[in-house]
DNA sequence: CGGCATATTGAAGTTGGTCAAGGTGAGTGG
DNA sequence: CCACTCACCTTGACCAACTTCAATATGCCG
């Protein structure tokens, strides 16, 4: 596999300079791929975690279940991603995992990473990088899920997706994307139920600022929702001046 | 300053060896320490991030505002703790944060951090590992705030909070700290308002949960309220198996 | 002693949850 | 090609948890 259709690579590389030993590094990681189908539970909270994932395409989330069946999506995971850094310190899964689309996955031993630990600070700093601009994005949603109410956390949700979608092109130029998770998972994941989720995105239809058919969402008056949400792309810039020298 | 009063130091010691180069490593982190009174803002959005700080004493914790002035806690941070990791990545801070009690803080400029990434890949790694075991703590409050009602809400940060303190030795044999930060702040926490949080507390008071004497709090009954909260102490132990070997 | 921040308690108001009924659309099998 | 199913979405009526507003109490510090 060359290293031009690794999404993982060509994010990275919106970053910062890969040099050839790094972009080798990071094929390597994707070297096997898998095929997911949509509905799959990936990985249970409490199995051993060895491997982790390159998400080549298609969709996934991690979520949890409460004890009297209340679930919480905590994070959705998209194409480009690595899917797993979350999970790197602990010997047992801390949740779940589904894959909410067909996906191709590439999995790797978490050990395979200690070739870049050693061969290249640069790579590390930048993969934490990632990590940590993630962790943002969990910030964010602690906000959003803390204090706002269900207009605003719809907002945030979908300029969220929006966003972290155009990173790999996949939205229109009038801001409209596929969204093929059900209102039921949208509400999991900012803390709404699935009527109430029904009942907002209808409202935010009537007010104009969204449109859908089927599951295309368009966000007609992005900027606006921007303001409703106090939305911040995360993702936009990344300050990588501190990063050790190439060496 | 001897490493041996570093509790940065003290805090990775428990989950792996360090070399004697990674504890000089880390105490060359320490060097400087800078006393900050109780109330001060130390760091606020938008400000360009070049310190990080190692937290000797005292707490402080992170927050936002929001357009109408509604505020959220995203982040308490103990003794011990490396403040401005999730900085990182950005040119400028994405949050305020505020020092609750009076503190002790050792700076340190964040491109200092070449060091680490240079000389001690197992280092490097085992920073990542705590910061990726915040992050799941994060994932925690997500899941409270997102699905929890108040009872489970308090009974979690409480819990949290009492294990945090726990790995710098600041809890009594009966389950007992100081906790210094007003209801307030408890409640921007974890998305519920001051009055709330006192209910909620005087209700946990009556059912013999907890107990209180002004700030000290007690976990009467820690056990039930780890069943209520469905809590796991995310430190209580890490994989370090992967880690790169020291070389 | 006075002032200020914090905590408690009560009463009334809202947002979003729950329960339930119906509607829509894609996929399947006859 | 139609009927059946199943998953998902919508809408209405009622309800509960938490918020808001307001008054009072407590406690610390000058």
């Amino acid at each position: 596999m060359s290293s031009d259709d690794s999404c993982l690579v060509a994010k990275l590389e919106n970053y910062a300079e890969l040099s050839d030993r790094d972009r080798e590094l990071l094929s390597a990681l994707e070297g096997d791929s898998e095929t997911v189908a949509a509905g799959r539970v990936l990985m249970r909270g409490g199995d051993p975690v060895r491997r982790l994932f390159v998400v080549k395409t298609g969709w996934l989330y991690g979520y949890t279940i409460l004890a009297d069946g209340r679930r919480k999506v905590l994070r959705i995971h998209y194409p480009g991603d690595v899917v797993g850094v979350e999970q790197l310190p602990f010997e047992a899964a801390t949740h779940d995992y589904e894959v909410a689309t067909d996906a191709v996955l590439c999995p790797f031993p978490k050990n395979r990473l200690d070739a870049i630990f050693n061969d290249s600070p640069r790579l590390t700093a930048l993969l934490w990088s990632i990590s940590v601009i993630e962790n943002a994005t969990l910030l964010d949603r602690i906000r959003v899920v803390g204090r706002m109410n269900a207009t605003e956390r719809m907002a945030h949700l979908l300029l969220e997706i929006c966003n972290r979608l155009r990173v790999v092109g996949d939205v229109g130029s009038d801001a409209s994307f596929e969204l093929p998770l059900p209102q039921a998972v949208l509400g999991d994941a900012v803390g709404l139920t699935n009527v109430y989720v029904s009942r907002t995105l209808s409202k935010m239809e009537d007010e104009g600022l969204i449109a859908r058919d089927s599951r295309v969402y368009t966000l007609l008056r992005e900027e606006r929702l921007g303001e409703i949400a106090e939305f911040t792309n995360r993702f936009a810039k990344m300050d990588t001046t501190w990063f050790p020298q190439q060496h």
